[in-house]
DNA sequence: GTGAAAGCGCTAACAA
DNA sequence: TTGTTAGCGCTTTCAC
């Protein structure tokens, strides 16, 4: 009504004739408190003067803001999936997201948590992520509910969604050494993520049950493949590949680099699988329509997200919960097959 | 200090002897109103009870959430690198950003949107939406500032990031004619987003301008492609593909499609670019990667988030902005390749 | 059924 | 420099 003004819910109240109180019961369908007449009137009002009510103020009164925090260390194609999942779960609770990156930078990951713990996020979902325990323990302090998506800082929980990284990893390396691959790499954006670590954990397992002999000279660490993912991993694996012969067989941490490694071997005058077989990790929908499709360990990332945000809300509840294994799968492609005669 | 309670600014007061203002003046660096050794103290104390001011309180008294919404249609990959883009300018400027994605459902569209002006979000990024106008003059009615991110609906304002959707594919479309195609597809996902309509525009501009007559049993819309894009994409390219023999380029309006196009004409036993060329629409990371290397509209996604979220901060700032058009560029990949002898 | 009043945590006049 | 107080828009007792 009055000029600049936002319709509050006083002014439904001057407008009706009844209580400031009275229009909060009809807001939020306290049936008891008021008759079906009284109803329909201030509807009616809520209607004409465009009124929405203020969470802001709300939440403020209830402490609760109905709004949860989605923390991740970059947004990549991986994540968008979890966050669909997440989404979907939100949006039946009328929860919104909101989204806090912090590209692999400590001090960003710092500020994130902060503003998250200022703007009283009800719940907070943390994937592969976590830098700084620091971070972790502020979250903790302020019993802030959370939920943690990949990540294995602390183990004692009951708020975890996972995937048995090592498990996976070691059956997908197992597979490379059923097609007779003995020099088998393995490449991994950093050690900080420390799922990268399990699914490298995996690998030394396989070649250990197989009895091959674990070279630390064939495990490729490099911490700059998580900034320009598709780039870097184009030059890093090409340069790899030209300066390892030997190897038949690589085992990545990343559908991504995975990609730009098939490409890097296309460019070099070789042929996958005929003379390199490349795994991927992640599954994103993308590998299956590539050529040639790409042999990945698929996360369930919908899965992931989608039982996170469940579990967040039942913390939030106070309800109790248990960490949730979700099972990843190999799925094989066309990027992988016997080990080439030459080989070594 | 006590038991559950959140440590608020009454409490550092307490703590310090100080008042709630003056404790309030130094968390705001209003450093007119305090001494040095003040300063100290309070900072001190709030470190000690570890103190994080309450957002949600500030914003209820100054009008002001810093946190803006950004709306898409559905959460992809075009909108990751978006998002990256906003970000980086959001977080120059302390803002925190809610995402809310409405999964091509107007139901969903409606929802969000009251829930951004419930929950007082500072501005809003339109990015390729808004099913229904309703929505959009929510918005304007509760003078919410807003930019929005390729989307036609209506020209007058002065907030809009775009890029020519119409000449660029003309260039795309007119690439293919120099190439000798002449009998052009073009598939799209839909009609209901403004661009895409634009696109298509593009597409007869080059016909005409090439005097091909344009003929509109060539022009594949699908709706049902926005809910799988690759698998979708996938089999409904395929039946095209074998359906139409005649036609000898795609200009397809998403680079998912068009990779999915590109696995399908594989798995017919046909070649790209031999028997078909294809262009695409994006400009992915993904597209320069894989084999054969897609042919593409690349769009600046980065540059479009980052322009949006500038121009929502002046808007919000009251400062004079103008529509920013970016420049698309298409980028000639593996994909296209001059007209199959046989074709007609 | 309805309303008055307190208070959520904070900022912004205005006093002192 | 520091403190007092009103009030942001809402929910929640507790009277009536």
């Amino acid at each position: 009504m009055d000029k600049n003004k936002v319709t509050t819910i006083k002014d439904i109240a001057k407008y009706t004739g009844f209580s400031i109180a009275t229009v909060s019961n009809v807001i939020n369908k306290k049936e008891i408190f008021y008759s079906e007449d009284t109803y329909k009137k201030i509807i009616k009002a809520i209607k004409k003067l465009n009124y929405y009510p203020n969470i802001i103020a709300r939440g403020l009164v209830k402490r609760k803001t109905n709004s949860i925090a989605f923390l991740i260390p970059l947004i990549t194609d991986f994540f968008s999936k979890v966050l669909i999942g997440i989404q979907e779960s939100a949006n039946v609770s009328e929860y919104s997201i909101s989204l806090y990156s912090s590209q692999y930078n400590t001090d960003k990951e710092e500020k994130n948590v902060k503003s998250i713990i200022s703007n009283k996020a009800d719940g907070v979902i943390l994937s592969s992520t976590i830098l700084d325990d620091n971070n972790l323990k502020r979250i903790e302090e302020k019993k802030i509910p959370y939920v943690l998506i990949e990540d294995f800082k602390k183990v004692k929980g009951t708020n975890y969604v996972t995937v048995d990284n090592r498990i996976i990893s070691k059956k997908a390396v197992n597979y490379l050494i059923e097609l007779g691959h003995k020099k088998i790499g393995v490449i991994g954006e950093t050690l900080k993520i420390p799922t990268i670590s399990e699914r490298i954990k995996g690998y030394k397992d396989a070649l250990f049950d197989n009895k091959i002999k674990f070279n630390k000279s064939n495990v490729f660490i490099n911490d700059s493949l998580h900034e320009e993912f598709f780039e870097n991993g184009y030059e890093y694996t090409k340069g790899l590949i030209k300066e390892n012969p030997e190897i038949t067989a690589y085992f990545i941490t990343s559908d991504i680099i995975a990609i730009s490694a098939l490409r890097a071997i296309k460019d070099l005058g070789l042929k996958v699988p005929e003379d390199i077989s490349i795994i991927g990790f992640d599954g994103l929908e993308v590998s299956k329509f590539i050529y040639p499709k790409l042999t990945t360990v698929s996360l369930p990332r919908y899965e992931m997200g989608y039982e996170a945000m469940n579990m967040l809300l039942k913390i939030i509840d106070k309800k109790a919960t248990n960490n949730i294994k979700l099972e990843a799968k190999l799925i094989i492609g066309e990027s992988t097959g016997k080990v080439r005669k030459s080989g070594n």
